[in-house]
RNA sequence: GCGAAAGUGGCGGAAUUGGCAGACGCGCUGGACUUAGGAUCCAGUGGCCCAAAGCCGUGCGGGUUCGAGUCCCGCCUUUCGCACCA
């Protein structure tokens, strides 16, 4: 019988599905692993690129399984968001609905894949048992603190009507429409991050097993610069202004101030200044650009007319405001050290404001930190500038002008989206009382079902009644109900957590059992999340852990970021560079033409997606090749962590190799052969196999794990071709199969029973390598001779030192060019080869 | 601009970490089987050379070493991250 997936899948994923066998029993005995891709947004379809992160981790997963780990492989939705009311608004249907039927789209899709979830605890955001404990959760964070209301300047998506968190904004637009965002002071909902900054900050020291990438992203995010705080008194003003610097040592060179327009103490500075009503329009002006906008301005600023008194050389120092300094960090207000950042040098330059040299090293602007002597300084003349820091920081503190300081450019989390779909924050105002969290008994608050989307005029649940209205826990009366919603990141803070008692209506989770399965052993997604997502999923975890109801702070102990899949795309550089669907593409001569006007086209490696037109659909490719030939493709491709271009020519050699296993597999079973060739060298290849596909696949090398398993394929195949023994032919083959099921499930699992194997290949053990059958019988050696002459000779087993030099000297060619010179060393190389090294 | 990673056949990529460069696969060439082949199977495939012998080959230029894709120094290129954070 041919190889026919479309036979056997199918039958093998009720068979998995019948007999259960991803259910975890989170109370049974065993050594845990706890396997967990990122749960997705239900956005519908999934092509070929999504596959990628779902089949690694399912491989993942059987290997673990094999290894006799208690694995756990939940899956859930993170099923709040933003495009399921956009589609509510564009077609008429409710989000709830429109999700639900996403997720059943993508769970079919995931059964096709032959990946196994323990079904039995998925969750879903959206739903009102799982968000009660979001709302929970926000109730703990508000009675410890954590969570405040408060006016600020926030960013405003004016596309998706909604506020966004400083992390959802990339290059000063929204991350996910790319609209320009724009600064508004609104009174919104933060919760306390900064709090944790430090603890955050130092945790990334400890993860070992994270990608080094993620962590610098991290820290840069958070942002961690150790300085002082300084006072400069202003005459004027009669009090002095605090700024934040990390070069105490620069500040004889601190040659005039500069404070952001939105500083408070500007408008005092500026109240009799002759052109008061100039200044005070430039600042408005600044007030109303964003931050991209400011800094596409290039550098600008207003002299003040005022002075401030540089604490340690006493001189007097114009105050100026400049649009580039931010009064979101630090102190707002900055010294200006011209001679030693750039961009006081930029400024100074600008207005003719004086530059002064305090650290001996470079040209100016000299800003090295490491290299540098001061100069120009008396209290620290001649010390390196980490050191006259130290110095700086002890005199500032000694005469109580300012103190060491640890700021960072981490701000708040605004949680509060001016949304329909998502978690309602569960607070009441009250006009007697003020604001009133819900009392716990009373969650979920649960998000009304009939509402209106029009997609104008913003939240549907502000305008309902019904929900808004509300009674004041505490004194009865009045109160109105908090109409935003959370944003989704805190749904997926703590969802990890969930999975282990995803049903307990009486508690977020048990303490007992979290504190065995966490943390998530091995944690998979993309690098899309190295800064939102996990960063707040660490910050939500520190801040259980201070409640005392998690023992770790750290969620996830490994973690790795597949890279994505892309595929040519082709472009139109006549109709402003627009992705051109396949259909209306005709190839010419190897150039792609656009059949409506008949440009010539741009082919573009891109990130598959609906809007470039270059998405696989799994569907097509399972029903040609089957979901195995997918998955060992898709793993073959490239090493898992980097990007890999999709090719359809490339499928068939996934196809090939899994079309060569079974007819080994029928060749085995009818066990035609007899007699000839002994098995030695096809064991041999097993043992070698089994080495090194078991040390590569905690590895991620997924490729070159395939590669070798196609390698052992190869060598049954010439011991079946050349009439070799029936029994070493089947134990290789039982070992190949064992090894290739993470990759090839299905294929696997029907061979194994075609070979009168019993249970399922998923249950068995994984095979074991023994080191002594390892060894060839015979090794070749090259002879090398100054690098120059070069001969080879065979060694017999084993291939120990004394008897590879034994056979070296024995050797007549070699004797030959020995014969005269005196040998100076012998490098012995296990197994490889030998060099004599002669004078 | 700052920081990090990476440059190996026509292509994706191997190389047990200083020891036979190009595993494995795609593609290509030839053959087999076929009414047919964009299916399948077999063989070949870094370059120079009809072939063999030989020589040359891991972005470029130096260096260390008996020996360098791998280590060191200096360039070039690409990708990613950060980018008024004082």
């Amino acid at each position: 019988m041919p190889y026919d997936p479309s036979a056997i899948e199918p039958k093998w994923q009720r068979a998995w599905a019948e007999a259960r066998v991803a259910e975890v029993d989170v109370t049974a005995p065993g050594q845990k692993f706890y396997m967990l891709n990122m749960f997705p947004y239900p956005s519908g379809d999934l092509h070929v690129g999504h596959g990628r992160n779902y089949i690694l981790g399912d491989a993942l997963y059987r290997y673990f399984r094999m290894r006799g780990r208690v694995a756990l492989n939940p899956m859930g939705w993170d099923a709040f968001g933003l495009p399921a009311e956009n589609a509510a608004i564009k077609r008429r249907i409710h989000p709830r609905e429109w999700t639900r039927g996403n997720i059943g789209r993508m769970k079919a899709q995931f059964d096709r894949w032959g990946i196994l979830y323990d079904w039995s605890k998925e969750l879903a955001s959206c739903d009102p048992e799982y968000y009660r404990w979001n709302q929970w959760l926000f109730i703990q964070l508000y009675k410890r603190g954590l969570a405040y209301r408060g006016k600020a300047p926030v960013n405003w998506c004016p596309t998706d009507q909604t506020v966004l968190a400083n992390e959802q904004v990339v290059d000063g637009r929204c991350e996910r429409c790319g609209t320009v965002v724009v600064q508004r002071e609104l009174e919104q909902w933060f919760l306390k991050i900064t709090d944790y900054a430090d603890r955050l900050d130092a945790g990334l020291d400890n993860l070992e097993h994270w990608p080094d990438k993620v962590k610098t992203m991290q820290r840069n995010w958070i942002g961690r610069s150790v300085g002082a705080d300084v006072e400069f008194q202003v005459p004027s003003l009669g009090k002095p202004i605090r700024i934040f610097t990390t070069r105490p040592d620069t500040i004889y060179g601190a040659t005039f101030m500069v404070l952001a327009p939105e500083h408070p103490d500007v408008a005092a500075l500026v109240a009799d200044h002759p052109e008061r009503a100039a200044i005070e329009q430039w600042i408005a002006g600044v007030r109303n650009q964003s931050n991209l906008e400011r800094q596409e301005a290039g550098k600008e600023g207003r002299f003040t007319g005022k002075y401030a008194v540089n604490p340690f050389t006493n001189e007097e120092i114009p105050i100026w405001l400049g649009n580039f300094v931010l009064m979101q960090y630090g102190t707002g207000a900055i010294m200006a050290v011209p001679g030693h950042d750039e961009r006081d040098f930029d400024f100074a330059n600008q207005y003719g404001l004086d530059v002064r040299r305090v650290v001996e090293g470079g040209e100016l602007p000299y800003v090295d930190k490491e290299a540098g002597v001061a100069v120009n300084s008396p209290l620290i003349d001649g010390l390196t500038s980490a050191k006259a820091i130290a110095r700086m920081i002890d005199e500032i503190e000694r005469r109580g002008i300012g103190k060491k300081m640890v700021r960072y450019r981490l701000r708040d989390w605004l949680i509060s989206r001016q949304r329909y779909w998502g978690t309602p924050i569960p607070m009441l105002y009250c006009g007697a009382c003020g604001i009133v969290p819900v009392p716990e008994d009373q969650l979920p608050v649960e998000l009304p079902v009939d509402v209106a989307f029009t997609g104008r005029e913003g939240n549907p649940l502000a305008k309902d009644d019904r929900f808004v209205n509300a009674t004041c826990p505490q004194c009865g009366g009045q109160a109105r109900r908090e109409t935003d919603t959370m944003d989704t990141f805190v749904d997926s803070s703590w969802y990890f957590l969930r999975f282990v008692t995803p049903r307990d209506s009486t508690k977020i989770f048990d303490t007992s059992l979290v504190n065995r399965w966490l943390p998530v052993d091995q944690y998979i997604g993309g690098i899309e999340h190295a800064i939102l997502h996990l960063l707040y999923a660490r910050f939500v975890t520190r801040v259980l852990h201070d409640m005392g109801l998690v023992a770790f702070e750290e969620p996830f102990a490994r973690l790795f970021n597949q890279g994505m899949i892309t595929k040519v795309g082709y472009r139109d550089p006549n109709a402003n560079m627009m992705w051109i669907p396949f259909a209306d593409i005709e190839m010419r001569d190897g150039d792609a033409i656009r059949k409506e006007n008949g440009s010539k086209l741009i082919p573009e490696l891109a990130k598959m997606s609906k809007s470039q037109f270059n998405v696989v659909p799994p569907d097509e490719l399972i029903a040609r090749y089957g979901a195995d030939t997918e998955r060992v493709y898709t793993l073959f491709i490239a090493p898992p962590e980097k990007e890999a271009e999709w090719s359809d020519e490339g499928v068939v050699g996934a196809y090939r190799f899994l079309g060569r296993v079974w007819r080994q597999g029928e060749e085995l079973a009818a066990g035609r052969m007899s007699g000839g060739a002994n098995g030695e060298r096809v064991i041999r290849k097993m043992h070698q196999t089994i080495d090194a596909v078991t040390r590569r696949m905690e590895r991620f090398e997924f490729n070159t794990t395939i590669s070798f398993l196609m390698e052992l394929s190869n060598a049954i195949g010439e011991h079946l071709a050349g009439g070799g023994d029936l029994a070493p032919a089947r134990e290789a083959y039982t070992a190949l199969l064992q090894m290739l099921h993470p990759f090839a499930p299905h294929i696997t699992e029907e061979l194994w029973a075609m070979l009168g194997h019993s249970g399922m290949v998923l249950k068995s053990r994984w095979p074991s390598a023994d080191p002594a059958l390892m060894q060839e019988d015979v090794v070749t050696i090259v002879v090398q001779v100054n690098g120059k002459l070069r001969g080879q000779i065979e060694v017999a087993n084993p291939p120990e030192e004394k008897r590879v030099f034994e056979a070296v000297d024995a050797n007549e060619k070699v004797q030959q060019w020995l014969a005269g010179r005196q040998i100076v060393k012998r490098i012995y190389v296990p197994g490889k080869l030998v060099n004599v090294v002669v004078k």
